[in-house]
DNA sequence: TGTACATCAGTGAACGCGCGTTCACTGATGTAC
DNA sequence: TGTACATCAGTGAACGCGCGTTCACTGATGTAC
């Protein structure tokens, strides 16, 4: 690679760098390219030799948060070993949580209204991440499945059309034996486990109570037991 | 009341108004003076014998906000016979969601980041709002606590000093047969309502499945079988 | 190795925009006598 | 009932701000011969 590639790397890896620590200091809407030109001593039209639009750079920034959150998760649950899918469920929803409180910005870039004026792309790399922290999800819970079965009885009734092509499809290659209702309760134990983050994420838990990670740890242990797994 | 009050109170109202629609069409960072004004065919400088700061403006748009989120999940509640404690949980949460769907700019301002640059005020009508529909919850903990008794485990010990003193000297009036752990538990019940919203309201549910009520409907069931509740 | 040309990151100035807020003012509404 | 004064909602113009984006340009870095 040549002088002049690896600064334009560099100088992009600055850029959203900063970008992060702007979001952090004053909220998402202090990510603006003039901000960023400015921390960086440069002007604010430079940065367009990187990202064509702001809204571009915002979409690079949600991928690169949701993927950093997405490898935490992961790395977390494979330190478990898969005989004990009830532990590899904490060691994921842990893993979410202390991430979120490390980075609450990103969070909010993930999960809540992140950029004025921003709207994502139909297929961002944030997309993707997603698919993967679904998946994910869905590996945990397919794991489970047969300590749900032993003791469930769904309320409704579920089919692979009711979600999302793409997800069924990893879903019946990955776990042929899992169906259609292990896919809601996927997204239900996503809930779950998103609740009382967003949250205390956005403030509402913080004034109620000074333990907040008791309560989390609590609910994701009666999580882990409902699906039928002692931990 | 003179006619100039008449006015006023009627022009206050518009102003809120006209602020809630703008924000349901464009986002709450659409919630401007200007806009506002614009749209009522006022000047700018007009909404200041109203308000004082925009920041006023978005901190009562919040108490009402609120208050009629509660109001309406009360009022769901008390439409179901208190001899049904799991009816009255899933009445309430049947009410915030449809009022989420009905009013997700309103659920954003509420829970999310409502509009750059904005900070509450320590006590506003949000707070008392929050504190209300708190309260609302921990009423309906209360009710199913005997239930709940007869099977739970608790993993953590709780005492009153880790909540917010104001919550706990509502609830040992209220209730005074509930003890911190039933607290922690409202906390959670709230978490476990919330998530499943949250996603959806801001757009992570809608893309993976076509049926988010029913995987809500399920996931509220579950809710009140676990407290030992049959419904 | 040296020269001529091509690339392209970054400059600096400018554009038009909408914003919150202030202020001296006008004129209709309300009040006291 | 009529007059003199006080109130105060709303005007219209201005302020300074930061923003995203464009554009002709400069000058260092890279490349072909």
């Amino acid at each position: 690679m040549s002088r002049r590639n690896r600064l334009r790397v560099q100088t992009s890896a600055e850029i959203k760098e900063i970008a992060i620590r702007l979001m952090a200091d004053g909220g998402p809407d202090a990510i603006s390219l003039r901000a960023i030109a400015r921390e960086m001593g440069m002007t604010a039209g430079a940065i367009y030799s990187y990202f064509a639009t702001r809204n571009d750079l915002i979409t690079t920034l949600i991928g690169d948060v949701y993927t950093s959150a997405v490898d935490a998760a992961e790395a977390a649950r494979d330190a478990v070993p898969d005989t004990d899918p009830g532990g590899r469920i904490l060691a994921w929803a842990q893993a979410m949580r202390e991430w979120a409180l490390a980075n609450p910005e990103g969070f909010r870039l993930i999960y809540g209204d992140p950029v004025p004026g921003y709207h994502p792309p139909a297929d961002g790399p944030g997309r993707q991440a997603e698919v993967r922290a679904c998946s994910g999800l869905v590996g945990l819970v397919a794991a489970a499945w047969p300590a749900v079965q032993a003791h469930r009885s769904d309320k409704s009734a579920y089919d692979w059309a009711d979600f999302d092509p793409g997800l069924v499809a990893h879903t019946q290659q990955d776990f042929p034996d899992l169906p259609p209702a292990g896919i809601a309760l996927t997204l239900r134990v996503w809930g779950r486990m998103h609740g009382l983050m967003a949250l205390e994420i956005y403030g509402h838990l913080g004034t109620l109570t000074h333990d907040p990670a008791a309560v989390y740890r609590d609910e994701m242990h009666d999580l882990v037991a409902s699906l039928g797994l002692m931990s």
